[in-house]
RNA sequence: GCUCGGGUAGCUCAGUUGGUAGAGCAGAGGACUGAAAAUCCUCGUGUCGGCGGUUCAAUCCCGUCCCCGAGCA
């Protein structure tokens, strides 16, 4: 017997993917596995919009809430942790159904990662000394002097990227240029995946970011902030870059007003959505393109169904 | 009612010793190869409050009117 074909749903932050991907799960025996950066930490299922427990008990949800403020989550990490969960779905005969907002763990899961090796953590730490003390300037002369094949690659003025290609000479001694002609390796090559995009109206997510933030503060969002900042966790950490968490941390710490940090929240939520959308429009291929939000509409679920079962009937 | 400030981009405000103007934010578009809810790139014509006047030329000077703020009555 052949597999099932996992599903893919990729879109935007509020579009209605999650609700989407309980009511393919309930339809199709499925699982639910989580791509999504924030929602992976324990410490923030509210501000993250990660599942309820009502949820959570109609279908099993996978890699939510599960890393502790001090971890750092990232692609590799999570493309293990997301075989283990499809293949511990296919082993039950279940779909795995992957849904998330990161496009690039969703790219890679998909297209497949470039091997290169683990960076030195110490090599790390000392990146971000250095950008600390010379800002990203200072990091770029270093790159250019020791890869400047590598440095042609990145922005100079883009941080993340320098780093990450100072980071790969100083471990590897090859230059990140050289490791990018390296084939692509997939985590689940045997499989095809069943993907669908949610690209829905900007001014319609706009507005649904809004409520849902609104929504938020009134669950104890502000609880979620203040703890965090109880606990002393480093702002540098990625749990604390999660929409929301920043603003609500001015606000505690008394910078700006409460009103103020919920619309500076909410605007950066219509960015990051914008990023979403353009990162979804252009770089994910899909089966399927819903061109607006998820309702729990019956003609769309019943038609991603349909697709779904030809699709997988073709495969056998 | 009087006096003093203001009225310039969606918002906050620069500026032009008179030659029709530019920042930040917002917004739009884009990139994305291991912290991606991250990180970065590109994009600025608007009756310069209205109407008159002076001037070759007014957003700028003068007059007048309207609106906002502060003070005095």
């Amino acid at each position: 017997m052949s597999e099932n074909v996992p599903i893919i749903i990729g879109g935007p932050t509020a579009s209605g993917k999650s609700q989407l991907a309980i009511d393919l799960a309930t339809a199709l025996n499925g699982v639910v596995i989580n791509a999504d950066a924030s929602q992976v930490y324990k410490s923030i299922p509210i501000i993250s919009a990660a599942p309820s427990l009502e949820d959570k008990e109609k279908v099993v949800h996978r890699l939510y809430e599960y890393l502790d403020d001090e971890d750092t989550n990232n692609v590799v990490s999570w493309l293990s942790s997301v075989e283990v969960e499809i293949r511990r779905a296919w082993l039950l005969g279940k779909t795995p159904i992957i849904v998330g907002g990161s496009g690039l763990y969703i790219d890679n899961l998909i297209n497949g990662t470039t091997p290169i090796p683990e960076v030195n953590p110490e090599i790390r730490e000392e990146a971000f000394e250095i950008l600390a003390k010379e800002n990203v300037d200072g990091l770029y002369k270093r790159l250019l002097s020791i890869d400047p094949a590598g440095s042609l690659l990145v922005n100079s003025s883009d941080s993340t990227r320098v780093r990450r290609a100072y980071e790969i000479f100083k471990t590897t001694g090859v230059s990140i240029a050289q490791w990018f002609n390296e084939p692509l390796v997939k985590k689940i090559p045997e499989t095809d995946f069943f993907v669908i995009k949610l690209l829905p109206d900007k001014t319609i997510l706009d507005n649904r970011c809004d409520l849902r933030f609104d929504i938020m503060i009134s669950h104890g969002a502000i609880q979620e902030v203040k703890n965090l900042l109880l606990h002393k966790v480093s702002p540098m950490l990625p749990v604390m870059k999660a929409k929301g968490i920043p603003e609500l941390c001015a606000y505690l710490t008394h910078t700006i007003s409460l009103e103020e940090a919920i619309q500076t929240a909410k605007i950066h939520t219509h960015q990051y959505a914008k990023r979403q959308l353009t990162w979804f429009r252009h770089k994910l291929k899909a089966n399927i393109v819903l061109p607006k939000c998820y309702d729990g509409n019956n003609e769309i679920l019943n038609d991603v169904k349909k697709q779904y079962k030809m699709l997988q009937n073709l495969n056998k």
